[in-house]
Order: C-alpha cells, then structure tokens, then sequence
DNA sequence: ATTAAAACAATAATAGTTATCATTTTTATT
DNA sequence: AATAAAAATGATAACTATTATTGTTTTAAT
C-alpha cells in the first residue's frame, strides 16, 4: 500500500544522486536534472529529496552548512568535511556502534543514533596550499 | 592590539549566552536581550554572535538544524538533540581525541577536528510520551 | 574636547526552502 | 482502450534565516 506514483522526475534524481559521490545540494542536482529534462522545476527536486529520504532510497548528510546535502550512499558511514572547499567525503569505515550505548550512560534519555563529522583540509586543497607556499 | 570596542549589546548578548544550557538561537537571544534593551536590532544580534564566536567566547552548535544554535559552554564536549522537541543538550564527557588520528588513517587529508552529535528522547519528551499512552 | 574607528538601529537584500494552485501524468478499474 | 481519482508537475508566491547597506551614535585613544 504504497500512496506514491513514479514519475520520470523522480527518477532522474535518484539515480544523479546514486551516480555520484559528491553529496550535492537540492541546486546542484536541479542543474543536472536540467540537463536531462530541461522543463523541470526546482520546488519538483525538493519534493522529490524529501520524497526519496523518506523511503529512505538516499539521505540527507547531517552537516551544518548553507544548504543540505544529499547521499545516495545508504549504509551508515560518516563524512569529513574540508575547511577550505566545503566538500563533502565518506569515510569508508564502519561506525562506532557502542558509541550510543556510552551517551546513554551518560545522559537521561534514549539515544536513536549518532553522527559524527570531521573537519580538516582534504587531498586537493592539501596540494593546493602546498603549491602556493613553494 | 584588539580592533574591537566594547558595547553593552555585546555583553547582554554574552551574559545571554553565558548564563543559559538551552544553546539558543539568534532569533531566541534577540528576544531576550529585547526584555533588557528594548530598541536592540536584530541585526546587531548577528554581528554580535559572529564576533563572540571569532572571539571563541562562545561557540556555534555544529547541528543541521534549520537554525544556528549557540553555546556558552566552551569546553570541547558533544551534544544530544530531540527527535520530539529539538532541544540541544550537552554531554558531560570529554571528547575522543583518538578519532582525529583514526580518521586521518582512513582518509587522505588533514583531520583538524570532529564533531559527535547523538539524536534520541529526551527525558522530558520520554515522560510526556509515557503519560500519553497511559 | 576632538576625532577616527567601531558599533548601532533600521531596513533592504539575499539564499535556501516550503507552500499554493491550476494542469498534467500515473495507475487502478472498467 | 476509456475513465477517473490520486498523485505529481511547473510556475511562482511566500516564508525563514541570515547578511549587507546606510546614515547615526557610541567608544576610546589622543
């Protein structure tokens, strides 16, 4: 009993945000979608974003940036997140399972879930001020 | 050689901040420095908060929430969000400073730091919740 | 007291997101 | 294949959070 109807719109997003690992934003992905189909409208990729993370098909990454980013990574994974260009990497490791456990020792209340993000300089922008100094 | 003049918008705000576990937003801080100087501008709450969190007199709530969230509590700790209520709160235990070294094994990049956040029910919104279904 | 830098209040502008609505598409049923 | 109800769409208005602008006031060093 599922109240949703496909559409090609869906689609599309689904499978940009699956087919890269760039965790884009609601405009990035509007700007390929218009490639493909160039009559689609913005307000049509939010709904469908929120559509898609709620059947759970892609996430939202749990940063707080200007804008939300998306991930057609499902399984549980954390992000790093560069200081210098805002991107967005997974680290491809399994996540701390007890770490719930542990803040349920000590805070009153029941622990769902954690995120854990990290922050520093990536690859890229390393190499770039590494450049610039020499 | 500070390029910054005291004003007493900033204290109120600091003292705001300083004196609550609740890591209110701008628009929350600017409500209450309101009941203490009424004509204060939204816009100065800003700048203000901006300034404190350059000045690492506060700090800014690493959460996705729709809106920033500020801390008076400067000391390096995690925090638990409600899934019910949104409310922030603060764990009382030091951070793993392991994970930095962890996740630079994994990652090719400079890790400078992390961010642990736990979502769950918080105790007040776990008894609201009890006494609903009784 | 003078003066330049900084901060202010008021408000306009911007970015990101959600809501509205008339039209089109999907899908189940005939 | 035709019908019809539900859902999705494109266009756009509205909204929320935040930043920028500007003329005036306050601060603090001389």
């Amino acid at each position: 009993m599922n109240t949703s109807k496909r559409s090609k719109q869906r689609d599309t997003i689904l499978e940009i945000i699956k087919n890269t690992k760039s965790h884009p934003s609601a405009d990035v992905v509007y700007n390929s979608a218009r490639k493909i189909m160039p009559n689609i409208s913005l307000g049509t990729v939010y709904r469908n974003l929120s559509k898609l993370v709620e059947e759970n098909l892609i996430i939202k990454v749990d940063i707080s940036a200007g804008a939300e980013h998306f991930d057609g990574n499902i399984h549980p994974h954390y992000h790093f997140v560069c200081a210098e260009c805002d991107s967005i990497y997974d680290i491809d490791a399994a996540p701390f399972t007890e770490l719930n456990a542990w803040a349920s020792r000590l805070f009153r209340g029941d622990v769902y879930k954690h995120s854990l993000n990290f922050l520093g300089l990536c690859e890229a922008c390393k190499r770039k001020k590494y450049n610039e100094e020499s």
